[in-house]
DNA sequence: TATGTTTTCGTATGATATTCGAATATTTAT
DNA sequence: ATAAATATTCGAATATCATACGAAAACATA
């Protein structure tokens, strides 16, 4: 057994495919010449980044799924992006935005269980900048990503 | 002109992409053959929900992005499913979980400006059986769907 | 160790995206 | 308004790619 699929989902999870050209022009009914021109023109642009999978997070070992909200230290306030750009890099964040009122940072995290969350808290979030997080668990996944679950 | 742009979009947002075996193959160094036997595996087993595009959603006009805290009323309290299961059905919502803490319900949304979004709230969220919502606006997004941006 | 099941992977085929060029539509300049 | 430049549509030909198939190997089960 080679295994694969972990190399997969992880290709998978941000990009590693492509449009269906058949599928649309038979959804559209138009010629595919024409949604080939009109979908690299929207690529070129950079209105789509990319083509990616969306999974059942349970199945593939991502069942545990959190919002953090984050406080940073008055010295780290004024620049809250730069520890968002460092939180970035991490796979198990799907999303980091900078926002308004209560905190400064929202996260929205997946792992395997609350064990390995309590480990990413401890080894990532704990830092120093820092100041407080507040943890909102998600018991049940409605939609992500556009899709219903 | 025919304007094909916004039902791309619109097909994108939730599918009609498919994987790029030849590239996979590539990057991983292993026969096409056998990665897409994989990749069925994980189709089948319902791993991998769909494939689709993500976005610069600035680009397609839904630049404006935000969270919505929700508190339900003390008799929707029991089942936040339901309502989270109706509001699942608006194109400009991202995501819906039901979640712990001081709220019932965490969305993601996502709109052309923040006259469009008050709209939506007047339309949509300002219903029976949401008491109160708490909405945290995105001033920057620097990851979305697990991509950089 | 034998038997059934799953996984790997090459070959052949069918499906599909992409290129190209011409026609049409749209925008821009005069 | 008219012409010129530019952008978009779209059919035909080509190139690329995914999929089906079958054989071999790996793995699991008894």
């Amino acid at each position: 057994m080679k295994d694969i699929t972990p190399k997969l989902i992880s290709l998978f999870k941000k990009g590693y495919a492509t449009p269906q050209l058949s599928r649309v022009a038979k959804k559209l009914q138009e010629p595919s010449t024409t949604l080939h021109y009109n979908i690299k023109k929207l690529e070129q642009e950079g209105a789509i980044k990319t083509y990616k999978a969306v999974f059942d997070y349970k199945k593939i070992g991502e069942g545990y799924c959190v919002f953090v909200l984050i406080t940073l230290s008055p010295d780290e306030y004024g620049d809250p992006e730069r520890i968002g750009n460092e939180l970035v890099k991490h796979p198990e964040i799907e999303s980091v935005d900078v926002i308004t009122g209560d905190w400064e940072l929202m996260l929205k995290i997946r792992t395997k269980d609350q064990d390995a969350y309590y480990d990413f808290v401890k080894n990532v979030i704990s830092r120093k900048g820092i100041t407080k997080i507040k943890t909102l668990t998600s018991l049940k996944q409605l939609k992500t990503e556009f899709v219903e679950l």
